[in-house]
DNA sequence: TACAGTAATGATTACGTTTTCATCCAAGCG
DNA sequence: CGCTTGGATGAAAACGTAATCATTACTGTA
């Protein structure tokens, strides 16, 4: 807006070369301490701020990340945004947030063109093809959140052991035919944990009730709730929190009380699981965590020159018992 | 990381001047078909996209523009949030999103960083003092969303028109001694709406029964709960959803259940409004709207030279009649 | 036919930095 | 005392684009 104050201002103040004051803010070390004073003095006084575009044009780095999400709307989204807002931060990087709403043509456009703004992406739970985020990955740095493709480095949950967890809680309530309604096909957690439902209720003996598939939202969640009641079981796992809730407020226009009646338990660990009424009993993902560290990979791909750092590991779920999931009817338990 | 490609290349390629290929992005009508097509051509097949960095450093402009939010986990902001980039995408910008923390002293210094970094801002519910943003605006457009400061232009809300339905609904539901959970007084929707609510409430002639302040957190609303039990109330309005559902889980705990013992209304219509159990009775409050509005605002003000364009206006608010009101009790009824 | 006017294009400059290269000076060493 | 070494600094080039200015060719008119 008003007068740009620049390098050969702060130089000429200083009494010193424009080549001097970069270097005092680059590398201060290697200017003498009392021209260096000289220098901070003059750009404080004058309020001197470098100008990116320059920097960017030169350095060829912009200090930027950037950070990609299908639905801001989705309440497991924010806190591993703000995961990575919180360690950018700490780094001393803004990120750019962009919501692609859940279009993966958009996505990858809108990759496209971020690329060449950041140093560095965060992509979470991206939509598109393993071919294209691979042809992406060559444009810029890339860090996936719960999602994996052969080649690209993720931070992911252990969706499998979340899915042990539950099974063995609901053996543990003497649950025996228990259902599971999915979520779409198309998404990749959605296929993870129906696979590990299938495998972990086998090996433990119990009777999988596939309820079949539905949104992921809590309208989804509602419209499995006439197949859940014809499933003959007394427990239901399902895809995520959102669609539970869901769930649970449309058996509740059938009369069919929650646990009373039946047993269910989400996954995520939404904000809102604990709020509702009863809490819901789920499987919590730390996704600020996540968020967190694919940050901290991410920078450690953009700082290392050449060696690739360890990837990071899995992150830990955990079953949290709350108030939907109660002890099997008598007359159906199954033996212990 | 691969080879970058400049508009020389492109020139070479297409037999013409670096100045004709900018000529042929910038400026499309001034130069010949033929040659327009052989630039885009050549551009197209080394896959040319123009350095941002330099493009801004002598404009000035960065193409991008801010949004600012103070918690983007609170559900009150990803959907201003998605007005904002909905609209910003359709203008061609994309959109820097910065979460404060809800820290002023943050949000201020977060500000001065972007101003560089975006052509303008969008400031969501700006927690920082009148004077610190009069300041910032002479570094760069700022829209501000849910806040009011003299001169500088704001998407608001009708608040007051807000609570004016809600007294009316609870007049209508024969209620006479109304209770008031408030906000944090350092917000400025919490006294906006406060001031409504003693204003109304006296027009109607219905008795005010304030509950104190508490903080607009789940948490908040529960420890609001004890105090609403001993205020001798039928109906108690709460200054936002997420408090009003606070209010009511703990309420149950002791036995209360709403709407039978107690109304309750909230304020925002966040998602959960209407997937609680029984539904919440809240005031709608365009919030994806009054995103689409500020950058249409801010794409207004950075593009016109000079003359400043009409403001935005007041969005209006609607109550939203669902499950948690009821008429009051008929021994306490007032007359009608 | 000559000339003004205009449309299309090329050459050049400017944007604000970082970085390379050159310069200067003082200190250390034989 | 002369030479080398190295630390501190300045001069200048470079980054990739947009904009200004200059040049060319062409069109229409007197």
């Amino acid at each position: 807006m008003s007068v740009p104050v620049t390098i050969r201002d702060v130089a000429r103040a200083a009494n010193v070369s424009a080549a001097t004051v970069s270097r005092t803010f680059v590398r201060p070390e290697i200017v003498d301490a009392s021209t260096r004073e000289r220098v901070l003095g003059a750009a404080a006084r004058l309020d001197y701020r470098p100008n990116r575009a320059a920097q960017t044009l030169i350095t060829g780095l912009t200090g930027n990340i950037g950070i990609v999400v299908p639905d801001l709307t989705n309440p497991f989204f924010p806190s591993v945004v703000r995961g990575v807002q919180n360690q950018a931060a700490e780094l001393g990087y803004p990120a750019l947030l962009v919501d692609t709403g859940e279009d993966a043509d958009r996505e990858s456009e809108l990759v496209t063109r971020l690329a060449r703004q950041v140093d560095g992406l965060v992509l979470c739970a991206a939509r598109m093809s393993d071919q294209d985020l691979i042809a992406h990955q060559r444009q810029c740095p890339i860090v996936l959140i719960n999602r994996q493709v052969p080649g690209l480095p993720a931070v992911t949950f252990d969706n499998e052991g979340g899915v042990r967890q539950e099974v063995t809680h609901l053996k543990a309530l003497g649950h025996q035919r228990i259902g599971y309604v999915a979520g779409p096909g198309t998404s990749y957690s959605s296929r993870v944990r129906q696979r590990a439902v299938t495998a972990h209720l086998a090996t433990a003996g119990l009777t999988e009730v596939p309820v079949g598939s539905f949104a992921p939202s809590f309208e989804g969640g509602r419209s499995a709730a006439e197949k859940v009641l014809l499933a003959d079981i007394t427990a239901v796992m399902v895809y995520n929190d959102v669609m539970a809730l869901g769930l649970i407020n449309q058996l509740a226009q059938y009369g069919i009380s929650v646990p009373n009646d039946l047993t269910v338990i989400g996954f995520d660990d939404i904000e809102f699981a604990s709020m509702s009424n009863p809490a819901l009993t789920t499987v919590r993902i730390p996704r600020e965590q996540a968020g967190a560290q694919a940050m901290s990979y991410l920078h450690a791909l953009m700082t290392t020159t050449g060696s690739v750092p360890e990837p990071p590991a899995q992150l830990r779920t955990e079953l949290i018992f709350r108030g939907t999931s109660v002890r099997a009817p008598l007359n159906q338990r199954s033996a212990e």
